[in-house]
RNA sequence: GGCCUGUUGGUGAAGGGGCUUAACACGCCACCCUCUCAAGGUGGUAUUCACGGGUUCGAAACCCGUACAGGCUACCA
């Protein structure tokens, strides 16, 4: 009867039962091995890299099983949520096509699913339900410890060697009388909730990750907290056996950091006689330092926040691509075969995924979005290029404007065949490639013709002036470039150069240098014929005559 | 300190007793092709799987120790 009083004393308005809540959120009626998975990010204002390997996992697994994927608003810690972060959250699931089946936005008032709400704080009551019935069983019980004199027993401990925590006869208040509580509680003192837990640390049980395989962990016997004091959220452990149990969830994808909290959840789940969901502990991306290998951090790795690919440009298929090598590295070879199949087609096998932590390779992600880039069509690195611009290069946003059509032009040499060129990594650096044939940009620029000397330089613009015909073929182009180069005592043929230098002036290489410095101030660029054909006569001769003026 | 998990090239890694003189991909290097790049082509890039023992005819693979690394050890997730 007493346990009843405190249960009510504490939550005067729960009034629903926990069989309740299991009729309100029944089991999901879905295919035999179809897999419901969560995204379920505390709302901080910013994603991870770590974030997005769970995503892209916590995705492929419930489309390639038609199941559901759905984001939950983990905001249990009130004082580090952010307002805006889960519109972030949502603007970056849909740029990266991921969006949730289920979800549940406040500003614009939206909600799909029937086992809303998806935000922690507005379950509350639901947490508090499942609370007061362990409450009204004997299995969780207020606790009065202040800060301090848990500082207290944690030095202790750390000075004894014992393990630290809140078990065993540390547990001051685990056997406190009710009445004692009731009246402290009356008294108003302020409490956490924590689990009575029955476990033996010297007990030890079987644990099947799907990831890392069996492993023995031993039972928890702490007297974990389930319940805050200041607002009556529950903490993560809590919040995770409520949700995933009601939610249905039948895949739990995290990093390895949790492998840890295991035997707390493990037996919490027992303790309500709950089915634990499958879990999946992922690899933490690590980051080489110097010498040493530490966990990747947001604040020291700019690559670790997701910002730094899309401020970048990578093109977000790209990205997806380079995580999904992580996650499974028999992904490569399942892309070679299936170059046309969307990434959630492949069928993630948790086994096959590392268990160390791996290091996040940029040169890896280069590669794999030069080759995306190379594959799309000019209208396409078009578009991606002017959305990219408008964001955050708004001059070369203007200019991609003007010159739509040209633009494309310049982005189609030696693309759309079937070994298209590779120069792009990301939609940031198109304008350092390729702003030369851009007039605007052109203008400013001046031409350094290196060893060359300026008459020589001269002669040979004035000279192929003459000979310049518009409606040359390449081989044409090639063919008057070679005469020019006869003409005037340079090398046609580089093997004859090659042979007796002393011979010539220099070879055809110098000459089509010479025409390239003059057009474009660099000494590399993509085919020289396609780039005249591009800039067209007046432009070509403009700047020849910009050089030959000087 | 305690508990857990790992350790195969510069990177991601395959391989779970003989097919391994360690796959594949990225990177790097060299050469070829070539109007310069990029691409493409060819070849090279771990004398051997953290170390030490053991089991075995045979170990990168199995066992035991050690070392090292990482994670957790909050009323944070």
């Amino acid at each position: 009867m007493d346990k009843q009083e405190l249960a009510n004393l504490i939550f005067p308005n729960v009034t629903k039962t926990i069989e309740e809540y299991e009729k309100m959120y029944p089991e999901r009626n879905l295919g035999e091995n179809a897999r419901v998975t969560r995204f379920a990010p505390s709302p901080t204002g910013f994603m991870h890299i770590g974030h997005m390997l769970t995503l892209v996992i916590d995705y492929v697994l419930a489309k390639k099983s038609n199941g559901v994927f759905y984001l939950r608003n983990e905001d249990t810690d009130t004082s580090r949520t952010v307002k805006g972060a889960v519109e972030y959250i949502r603007s970056v699931l849909k740029q990266y096509d991921m969006n949730p089946d289920e979800y549940e936005y406040r500003d614009t008032n939206e909600t799909k699913g029937i086992y809303a709400p998806y935000i922690q704080s507005e379950r509350k009551e639901i947490y508090q339900a499942f609370i007061k019935h362990l409450i009204l069983e004997g299995k969780a019980y207020p606790c009065f410890l202040t800060q301090e004199e848990m500082d207290v027993i944690r030095e202790g401990q750390a000075r004894d060697k014992r393990r630290i925590g809140i078990y065993g006869r540390y547990a001051k208040y685990r056997d406190l009388p009710t009445k004692e509580a009731i009246e402290k509680i009356k008294k108003g003192e302020a409490y956490t909730i924590r689990l009575k837990s029955s476990g033996d640390f010297t007990h030890k049980f079987k644990f099947n990750d799907l990831a890392n395989g069996e492993m023995e962990l031993p039972e928890n016997d702490i007297d974990i907290p389930i319940m805050k004091s200041k607002d009556g959220l529950p903490t993560y452990h809590f919040a995770h056996l409520v949700d995933d149990h009601l939610m249905r969830t039948t895949h739990v994808v995290r990093g390895q950091e949790w492998i840890s909290s295991i035997p707390v959840h493990y037996e919490l789940f027992k303790t309500f006689g709950f089915k634990m969901p499958k879990y999946i502990h992922i690899p933490l991306i690590l980051k080489k330092d110097g010498d040493t290998i530490r966990k990747i951090s947001k604040r020291l790795d700019p690559e670790a926040r997701m910002s730094y690919y899309e401020e970048k440009g990578y093109p977000y298929l790209a990205v997806i691509e380079a995580i999904m090598t992580i996650a499974n590295s028999n992904y490569e070879a399942w892309r070679e075969n299936h170059p046309d199949a969307l990434f959630t087609e492949f069928e993630f096998s948790p086994k096959k995924m590392s268990s160390s932590g791996a290091l996040f390779d940029l040169d890896k992600l280069d590669n794999i979005s030069k080759n995306y880039i190379s594959r799309l069509t000019k209208e396409e690195v078009y578009l991606e290029t002017a959305e990219w611009a408008k964001k955050y290069d708004s001059e070369f946003a203007t200019i991609l404007e003007k010159y739509k059509d040209y633009s494309m032009a310049i982005y189609n040499i030696e693309r759309e065949q079937k070994k298209p060129r590779k120069d792009y990594t990301y939609y940031s650096e198109i304008k350092d490639k390729t702003w030369y044939m851009y007039p605007e940009y052109f203008i400013s620029a001046t031409p350094d013709f290196l060893e060359y000397a300026i008459e020589e330089v001269k002669t040979i613009l004035t000279k192929y002036k003459d000979i310049y015909n518009e409606k040359d073929t390449q081989e044409e182009w090639f063919q008057r470039i070679k005469e020019l180069c006869d003409a005037l005592n340079y090398a046609s043929d580089r093997k004859a150069y090659k042979e007796n230098p002393t011979l010539y002036k220099g070879s055809v290489v110098d000459v089509t240098n010479i025409l390239r410095i003059a057009l474009t101030t660099l000494t590399t660029t993509p085919d020289l014929y396609s780039i005249m054909q591009i800039l067209g006569k007046e432009q070509i001769f403009a700047r020849f005559d910009k050089v030959i003026a000087k």
